[in-house]
DNA sequence: AGTGCTAGGT
């Protein structure tokens, strides 16, 4: 009772106020009554004071603090004005809060006896805009009198739900009843009609604008441009763009993304040129989406050149040019440049954000795409978007980095910002290839109607983790479900099988692809079943395969065949794929390593060596085999006879302990030459690590990952370190993991 | 009227 009331006692100077008025003392001191100017007014009519209140309420969303103060109001027999009402309908809408606009409408109902239209249309807005479209029905039907504003609002309701039917019989009506729809109503039914379903509608609406006289109207007929652009109708976009006496900027961007759309970015900058000799003026809208078509052509020259022209505008700094820029020079790889023109941004927003960390992400720089979002979650969180999270889930799968992944994932939660269907999937993805399978189920099983993509990708999780029946019985589910499998999904499938050794099933989904579910098997699916017998160890039935394929063999071809073998010892196959594999892909370093492998196990030194001068003069190298494990938040990176490690004396002297099993029948087979190296493989170093860490304590399993495929010696290794220690032990190598238990590994030694 | 993100084998 306060400062409001000396306020108020000011606005009355001479006299007490006549009415009872409300308790005001939940006024906040910035309720302002300045603008109130006439103090005369404020005597004779009751509640303007209270209704200001409610209006200052409204605008300030606080509405559980109106619906109190109406409580008040009520005491002191002060009624809500409409205007009151207005405002508060508003704020529901802001708020996209159902229950007080429901609350707020009750009483409406029970406080004007006959509600203006205006007030009426206020109502209608609230319900649409709060996602009731049931309430707005029936507020609409009941409605004793419309108009236009009634019409577009349920007609732009209807349109964005899909209920295209329902928005045009409004317009029909409209016809019927003599009513002229004013531009409005054409503006909003074009704006509904976005894709080619709704192409026919959109013609006859067309016709009605050229019958109405209005297409000299610029926004209408940039509305039937547009239209017909996401409609797909590109003659049609056309030819109402020639027909147009005044070709606005708007007119030209909206067929420029027509064609981008389309991919046609040809045709785009074709227009681009015509725009630039007609003499048009410039927007940065035309720069954003021309920039978008040199993107897509990886044109980096004409990039380059309208950088030029931007830089000269002075539009460098200008988000809404610089961003596309930025995309630009990402998509065409040249990563220093998009940084320089990220910097040169004045006010990078969300979008400049998510595109520079998308961009680390293509430039496989991972650890800077995490870097670089961890910093933007200290800034305002106006820069943080689902896109941005998406990029950043995909960086931590990649790095397989569940814990930071968790944590991102939780964030991204509390922001409402785990996209559907692409931020969702990359969330499988993450959690799968961090060895989460039950974290990637709970993503997936929280989905409403997850899409190919996100069964695709936990069909694959299972695969990675060699966990083929459950990759077959979400497949044979997705299909029970309806869900059309695609290209990707059936190498999810096949790759299941050939983590498990199932040839008969893997030949079987191969040979049903096309007939069952009409999917054309490619070169990549034949690759996945040479994989397939390889890994199996039936070599010359992979041979024969790959004779009788509809497809040349191809680099990937021999490299699974070669792989299959390396892994079950066989020579001369082996040097024959070898060959073929450094004819089809020289790069490739496996043809020179594996067949060095096959020749040094045959104790074939000289051919070996042959192997190695070849790669060398090459110029090619041997990635460098490294493991790494996580303890406390820290990772701990180790290569072959790593010595660096501040606990290094504590590692060794932890694998002198399993020494034992060094000498152990296991081993009896292996090359005594090579044994000193296997002692100290990187993967061993790690597992050392874990154990000195985990210090006897029962925690979660060990986890290790490394960058190659897990060495087979290692891999008995990690089995019998299982065995003796109780501890499990999970390796996730550079395909898949290995889960280690009681001696045992969840591969069943089929890898 | 424009810009940014998802699933894959070796």
């Amino acid at each position: 009772m306060t400062t409001i009331l000396t306020l108020q006692s000011s606005l009355t100077p001479s006299r007490a106020p006549v009415t009872k008025h409300a308790n005001f003392n939940q006024i906040p001191s910035w309720v302002s009554l300045k603008s109130s100017t006439s103090s005369v007014k404020l005597e004779h009519k009751q509640g303007q004071v209270e209704n200001l209140h409610l209006v200052s309420l409204s605008k300030h969303g606080k509405l559980n603090e109106a619906f109190e103060f109406f409580q008040e109001m009520d005491k002191a027999g002060v009624s809500v004005a409409p205007y009151s009402y207005q405002c508060l309908f508003e704020a529901c809408r802001e708020l996209r809060s159902l229950s007080h606009g429901r609350v707020l409408h009750d009483r409406m109902r029970k406080d004007c006896e006959s509600p203006s239209v205006t007030l009426q249309n206020c109502v209608l807005q609230m319900y649409c805009e709060c996602g009731s479209l049931e309430d707005a029905d029936k507020v609409f039907d009941e409605m004793p009198e419309l108009n236009v504003v009634s019409r577009v609002t349920m007609m732009s309701a209807y349109a964005g739900r899909g209920l295209l039917d329902k928005a045009v019989g409004l317009f029909s009506g409209m016809l019927e009843s003599g009513e002229k729809p004013t531009s409005s109503v054409y503006t909003t039914l074009l704006k509904s009609l976005v894709n080619p379903r709704d192409l026919n509608v959109g013609k006859q609406v067309h016709g009605h604008v050229i019958r109405s006289g209005l297409l000299g109207n610029a926004s209408i007929e940039a509305g039937v441009l547009n239209m017909y652009v996401k409609c797909g109708w590109l003659v049609g976009a056309k030819l109402v763009f020639d027909q147009m006496v005044v070709k606005k900027p708007v007119a030209w961007t909206g067929l420029m993304i027509g064609y981008t759309k389309a991919g046609r970015a040809r045709d785009a900058l074709k227009l681009f040129v015509d725009l630039v000799t007609e003499g048009v003026e410039w927007d940065s809208f035309v720069f954003s989406v021309v920039l978008k078509a040199c993107a897509s052509l990886e044109e980096v020259n004409l990039g380059k050149q309208i950088h030029a022209c931007v830089a000269k505008l002075g539009l460098e700094s200008d988000v809404s040019v610089g961003t596309p820029l930025v995309d630009c020079y990402i998509k065409c790889s040249s990563f220093e440049s998009a940084l320089l023109a990220f910097e040169k941004i004045s006010e990078p927003n969300d979008v400049s954000w998510s595109a520079i960390i998308s961009g680390y992400c293509q430039m496989s720089q991972f650890e800077e795409a995490i870097k670089t979002f961890k910093s933007l979650r200290t800034k305002s969180a106006a820069v943080l978007n689902s896109f941005t999270y998406t990029s950043v889930f995909q960086a931590c799968s990649v790095l397989a980095d569940c814990n930071i992944g968790g944590q991102v994932h939780g964030d991204a939660i509390k922001r409402s910002l785990v996209g559907s269907q692409y931020g969702e999937s990359a969330l499988i993805t993450m959690y799968s290839k961090c060895g989460c399978l039950d974290d990637a189920r709970a993503v997936f099983e929280s989905m409403d109607n997850p899409d190919v993509v996100a069964w695709t990708a936990f069909i694959s999780g299972h695969a990675y983790y060699g966990n083929a029946s459950e990759a077959l019985r979400l497949f044979e589910e997705m299909v029970r479900c309806g869900m059309k499998p695609n290209s990707v999904t059936f190498i999810a499938v096949l790759t299941a099988c050939s983590h498990a050794g199932l040839i008969e099933q893997g030949k079987c989904y191969l040979d049903t692809m096309l007939p069952k579910y009409n999917v054309a098997p490619t070169i990549d699916h034949y690759d996945c079943m040479i994989d397939i017998y390889s890994r199996a160890g039936v070599l010359e039935e992979a041979l024969k395969f790959m004779k009788s394929m509809p497809f040349e063999p191809d680099a990937m071809s021999w490299k699974c065949f070669l792989s299959g073998c390396w892994t079950h010892k066989y020579l001369e196959l082996g040097e024959i794929a070898g060959e073929e594999l450094r004819q089809l892909d020289p790069e490739d370093t496996a043809g020179y390593v594996l067949p060095f492998n096959l020749y040094t196990q045959a104790g074939r030194w000289e051919e070996a060596a042959e192997m190695m001068k070849l790669m060398n003069d090459k110029m090619l190298k041997k990635e460098l085999s490294c493991s790494w494990i996580r303890e406390k938040g820290k990772i701990h990176r180790f290569i072959v006879g790593d010595k660096h490690h501040p606990q290094t004396q504590e590692i060794y002297e932890k694998l002198k302990e399993f020494d034992d099993f060094m000498e152990g029948d296991v081993f009896q087979c292996s090359m005594t030459e090579r044994r000193e190296q296997l002692l100290d493989h990187s993967e061993r170093l790690a597992i050392a690590y874990g154990l000195i860490s985990v210090n006897g304590h029962a925690r979660g399993p060990i986890k290790v990952f490394k960058n190659l495929r897990a060495c087979p010696d290692c891999h008995e290794f990690a089995k019998h370190v299982s065995l003796v220690t109780g501890h499990e032990i999970i390796i996730r190598d550079s395909r898949r993991f290995h889960h280690f238990k009681e001696g045992k590994c969840s591969c069943n030694d089929y890898w």
